[in-house]
DNA sequence: GCCATAATAGAATAAACGTTCTGGAACGCG
DNA sequence: CGCGTTCCAGAACGTTTATTCTATTATGGC
């Protein structure tokens, strides 16, 4: 066995996905990246591959992290109503904590794919993924009586997961958490 | 008096612009400009300044223009939910028509607007200006009693234009035009 | 027709970029 | 102790970037 890595992979990667989250990807140089990570060129490209990769393996990361809070979030028996405001609420908690970087996956939507074909078809599966999670617990929802059969489940949840694109792009750019909260909350209207 | 220029100053802006909304800042070469618009180097150099003065000023235009037509399409007598309906589906369609390059200001916001001061405050801007036609047309629809006085109109406007910000991510990197309808009609249930 | 002016085309420049190469240092195992 | 392997620091490479320089061409007023 030779020498051991003297940093820690998962770490480091979560250091550069907050990098990118913050900067977007092609305004994070790799030189960025070996100087704020503190990890040498080398290392990062033995460990991680290229620029890309690296991008891709923390996006992945990132996607996964996300889906399990949300699976986690919707596994509650609480009224829908109330499930999805806490929801929003955190989500927008967490968004604006360290400087508004917005979410990883919205940026990664406008910047790259219009010319990553990776990243479109990773954006096209993600947002399919959240809007099944989003419809089955509106299903169960409905038929526990809590909101009218007449709407319809994927409607319902394709428009909160496009709520939830707006209110990053806004909480990155703008980013005044009251507002955001209260457009979260009109949202949830429709569940009426 | 000596030469003249040998292309449209206006017309040659809109390319850009459209080179730029649809690829965003650091992915459009000051060489691509220089390839896609038949405009020799020099002469965009002399014309409009560098590329982030051209970005800006292109960005501007892009403003101007869509806050004129926020301003003509909310200037129509018909109830509010119909005027919010029909500027929504054109929105969704414009955006939607040429390869859904989405929305210049979006992409800015995300782009840019964590490391470009001007660029922030344009997007905060513009944001407050939006927010400000809508909130006195909702206003306004109070006033003839299209709908409900115990509504916020600022809050109502902030939500609206949080969907389009939703929107316009959407149609760019998903890029469904009819689900993009579907959600417009959804979030402007907000006004029942 | 000439001259000042300004537009154009393309070479040139300097910096930044992603990536790879080189040399040496650190470690586990025999 | 060395031997092989892996890690690391920094130099080096070739490309791309934005920007500027140079030279040429075209134009309108005298």
């Amino acid at each position: 066995m030779p020498r051991a890595k003297e940093f820690d992979e998962a770490e480091v990667l979560d250091q550069a996905l907050e990098l990118f989250r913050a900067r977007g990807f092609k305004h994070t140089s790799f030189s960025d990246l070996v100087d704020e990570l503190g990890v040498s060129r080398q290392s990062l490209y033995d460990t991680y591959g290229d620029k890309q990769t690296l991008y891709q393996t923390a996006l992945r990361r990132y996607l996964d992290r996300a889906i399990d809070g949300i699976r986690r979030k919707l596994d509650d028996p609480a009224p829908v109503r109330q499930v999805f405001t806490e929801f929003f609420d955190r989500m927008i908690d967490g968004n604006c904590a360290h400087g508004s970087p917005g979410c990883l996956m919205v940026n990664s939507m406008v910047e790259l794919s219009p010319h990553d074909a990776d990243t479109r078809a990773l954006a096209a599966t993600h947002a399919r993924e959240i809007e099944g999670l989003f419809a089955s617990r509106l299903s169960a929802a409905q038929r526990k009586g809590e909101i009218a059969k007449s709407k319809d489940p994927i409607a319902l949840a394709r428009f909160l997961y496009h709520t939830i694109l707006g209110l990053s792009v806004a909480s990155r750019a703008l980013g005044e958490r009251d507002s955001l909260k209260l457009s979260a909350h009109l949202a949830l209207q429709v569940l009426d």
